[in-house]
DNA sequence: TTGTAAGCGTTATCAA
DNA sequence: TTGATAACGCTTACAA
């Protein structure tokens, strides 16, 4: 088997104590003995068990990524920005998909916690108030991501989803839409009532009457941007733009406007959400908000770090990025005529 | 703290042997005692403690998944697979990015090595033969992916990157091309080189001379596409094809085509590699050939969990997709008159 | 400075 | 059937 701190000891010819403390740089130890248990360590090609380190210090260094679907691109760069702020700090991460399915969720939580982790990282995920605070209570740290739980003292980072959705609202009244159609994201997400919100006030605050019959909801997938894109576009009159609650689903919407004939922008101009990478690569290049996902998991990562540090002590954070309109080719002035 | 299964031992009235005996449905144990064990188990909020158990039963069903960058699109539908068959197993996985950084690569491995991970996959990264054979040595569990590694005896799970690098570059010459450019790979991956392999195979098969002047390399990413692509289309008689080692360096040369006023597919057909989900989505929509990347993650993971189960006993296994030409809108037939 | 010994929470062996 | 008890590999007082 593998060698062990009792092997490394015998070799270098001391005691246990002694190799613990060289590994760990901790206590004194006289540098001649250092150097003979670095070399007998190095000679059995010796490697530390951190399970065993971990059972006694009861702290793992790893935490929980819990997150909806790594297949959906917005995710990637979350967790790309969790990983390397985990990674600098001698962390590794445990990554979870849910689909948005509660059993499933409830069941990474179970699985994470059995196996010690130091925390935990929600993004974007339903509003499972219940799984945080039990987590909390426990003791054990938790951000949450691109998800606001109501009321609840945890540590978040958001984007401030409703204005977002305002701005990419606005952004279209004032190109002279009043039919505008909104393809909603997931409709049990957070997320997803937000730009619904931040969709119905835009409207409002124009004087735009609200109309039942123009918004439909999806999942935040492309199929069902597509879907919705065909109820939507089969409306008379037919709306002159639409906001969908994310890039992908802005894809399905381009995707059926294209197949029914509907000439993008000139006949219809459409804004999503989330600015993944491939909504400028699009031609015409995608109109959308912008969320800085790298960012936002870089700083749930420090956020998370901290309070398993205990540096931050009290009550929760909250740290809110204010989203941004990227105006490209998929919006345009309204035809008068059309 | 938390509860232990000491703790529970107690309220229930049994011996700790008993305990376990339950939570583990091992051993015979009275009905009645067992359903006082676990309400009390239930009554404590008992949360088995993998970490203890992992020591003394020196498995932790975890793996290490390592990658080069969760935030290149094709790797997400690998990951996706890898954890979903993980997950079905009672696996929990450890993402590690590594940005084709060797030193990185090294340092994962360490990580994963402490953390006593049951297995390793690799995906994607480039040719570290002394990292694999050391894991194998140690009796870690190792399948590597999308990667060959020659010559040594590890299960992989691989795509046949010379055979879909030929077809893409057969249906350019049978389309009438001669002028063919590669927008190549990372030069030190393997997948990178096949690609490279297939590419000047069907250009020899095909009697066209080869020309040093209509290969650059990359690495993968759009801008190295994006780069590349303004060399290569600034060569006079200007190519009238070209093949990207895959889907994001595609994007990179259509997007400098564009640039440069050049129309695809009328004066300039593209074909990419992977069949990421966007390839579908673009207008016109991207010819590419297509990997089974879910699958090929979710394959590995069996592989490996058949490793791990010791079901596996003896050389190793190597399963090749063969992929498969995906025809879209960027190819078409040459304009003799071009 | 360094060695010894007592855990950390489980599993597994052995008597009972 | 069930209860002690000895590991698992390491950290950490506590002595020496």
């Amino acid at each position: 088997m593998s060698p062990t701190i009792r092997d490394v000891a015998k070799t270098a010819g001391v005691g246990l104590g002694t190799v613990s403390r060289v590994l760990n740089n901790s206590g004194y130890v006289k540098p001649e003995t250092r150097e003979r248990v670095l070399q007998a360590a190095d000679y059995l090609g010796f490697v530390p068990n951190m399970v065993a380190r971990s059972l006694v210090r009861k702290t793992t260094s790893t935490i929980g990524l819990i997150i909806p679907d790594i297949t959906n691109p917005f995710f990637p760069a979350v967790t790309r920005g969790v990983e390397d702020e985990a990674s600098e700090a001698g962390f590794t991460v445990f990554l979870c998909n849910t689909d948005n399915d509660p059993g499933m969720e409830a069941q990474d939580v179970k699985k994470l916690r059995e196996r010690q982790v130091d925390g935990m990282i929600f993004v974007g995920t339903t509003d499972r108030r219940e799984l945080v605070e039990a987590l909390l209570a426990e003791g054990i740290p938790v951000v949450v991501t691109d998800r606001q739980v109501a009321d609840l003292d945890v540590d978040s980072v958001l984007v401030d989803n409703a204005a977002g959705a305002r701005s990419a609202c606005r952004h279209l009244i004032d190109l002279g839409h009043a039919q505008i159609a909104h393809a909603a994201g997931h409709r049990l997400t957070r997320t997803g009532q937000e730009r619904f919100a931040g969709y119905t006030q835009a409207l409002q605050e124009a004087g735009i009457p609200a109309d039942e019959g123009l918004i439909a909801w999806g999942d935040f997938t492309v199929e069902s941007g597509y879907r919705v894109a065909q109820v939507l576009l089969g409306r008379a009159p037919r709306p002159t733009a639409v906001f969908a609650a994310n890039d992908m689903m802005a894809f399905g919407v381009l995707r059926a406007a294209q197949e029914a004939g509907i000439a993008v922008p000139e006949e219809l101009s459409v804004v999503g959400f989330d600015d993944i990478q491939m909504a400028g690569l699009f031609r015409p290049g995608l109109t959308t908000v912008r969320q800085p996902a790298y960012e936002m998991g870089r700083l749930a990562m420090t956020l998370l770090l901290e309070r398993i540090a205990g540096s931050a002590l009290g009550n929760s954070r909250h740290h809110s990025f204010q989203p941004e309109l990227v105006v490209r080719g998929t919006t345009r002035r309204r035809d008068p005529l059309g």
